[in-house]
DNA sequence: GTCGACAAAATTGTTGACAATCTCGTATGG
DNA sequence: CCATACGAGATTGTCAACAATTTTGTCGAC
């Protein structure tokens, strides 16, 4: 457990970062149960702190908090990976749609170099420089869409299903399936032709979707 | 306030139903303060149970809390009600297309009495019937869809533009136009056809989204 | 040998009091 | 007369102890 105990003082707030970041860093495996008292002797922060902070996570849908019972981590199955990434298509579909409605011409040059990266790093064959790329396209898009209500659902939906997309990015040759798709978001974005970003959005998450299946096991 | 003194049990849920009920009847004003030892004193509830309540709904999006400062009945302006009637939009269009796919011969029937019903609502002006069997097609088409997670994402969203929505709903007229919306997309469910379904759903939340702006004051 | 009941341990839930913080009215000085 | 500093009151945040509940281990009976 990398985490350096702290005091308790504002803990609730440390105690929340402190477990998002192992959730998603994945320290601490799906379906581990999480005892407060052991959590907040870890962090340290008072058991208080580390109740609030799993009350939040649970709303976020990262943790499963069954009465007397305690709290887990929540696992997500397939088909509800499935399911989310659904409702990404539709999200991400209207962000494009807004985002080629509003870039810029400052924005263009930057989804372009962007676009430049992610070329680059394919061609290296840096897959977690890719992948990080790739978080950062999907924000600046939302970012350029304006669009916050979809932004805010999108991020949490995406924290949800973190540990399926990192199973998937590891995948050999996804890079290679996902980067033209990519392209033809940032193009259709710079080319300012919503339906086509739209549309390009979507068939990105559809891919993803298809690839999701192909995990199952 | 139409609410029995009952005594701190499992009150957190008594105070959580109590209060969300009259967010969403409107017995409270947005932006109202809403004081933890006041309402924790009205529903009969420790102000533990009252406070744990008041961060649930926070978590919903139906207030906002700020540090050292209490929690405020969250105002929503035209403009976060158009952007939330948007994601709306794409999200009640994925279900209508997934539902349009699953739909069995049973839900069908289900779906055309529904739109009988709705027929004779309109043409007897009961407008607040209209409204409620409004509410109870989309719930249908949601269940039909099998599509939970987007399900709970529309169940957030609606519930914080609840005040919106009954002020259109107000409008005269306004079923009129809606109507006929509302059966395209029953028609094309009922048809089986998932694109046509998808169209119908956009078509109507786009057309809610005129109305809505047109209400701007 | 297995099933059921009972008791002990572990864990979560709740309560009440206290501390920290903010708001607002009042007084003081320029 | 206005601005600023101060302080009382009100409100939220935190904590530690206690109560309620579930889980686990053990014993005895069939």
């Amino acid at each position: 457990m990398p985490t350096t105990p702290k005091e308790g003082e504002a803990g609730k707030q440390a105690a929340l970062d402190a477990l998002r970041a192992a959730l998603m860093a994945g320290d601490v495996v799906p379906g581990q149960r999480l005892v407060e008292a052991e959590l907040a002797d870890t962090f340290g922060v008072t058991r208080a702190s580390m109740r609030a902070a799993l009350i939040d996570l649970t709303a976020d849908g990262l943790v499963e908090r069954i009465p007397h019972r305690g709290a887990r981590v929540r696992v997500v199955s397939i088909e509800e990976a499935v399911a989310i990434t659904e409702c990404r298509m539709v999200l991400e579909g209207l962000c494009a749609f807004k985002a080629a409605e509003k870039v810029t011409d400052d924005q263009i040059d930057e989804l372009r170099e962007l676009a430049a990266r992610l070329q680059a790093a394919v061609d290296d064959g840096e897959s977690m420089k890719y992948s990080e790329l790739n978080r950062e396209l999907h924000r600046t898009v939302r970012e350029i869409s304006g669009q916050t209500v979809a932004s805010e659902l999108l991020e949490r939906l995406r924290a949800q299903i973190v540990r399926h997309q990192f199973r998937l990015a590891m995948r050999a040759g996804r890079p290679h399936v996902s980067l033209p798709e990519h392209l033809a978001i940032i193009d259709a974005i710079a080319r300012r032709d919503p339906v086509a970003a739209e549309q390009a959005a979507r068939a990105h998450l559809r891919s993803v979707i298809t690839a999701l299946r192909e995990t199952e096991n």
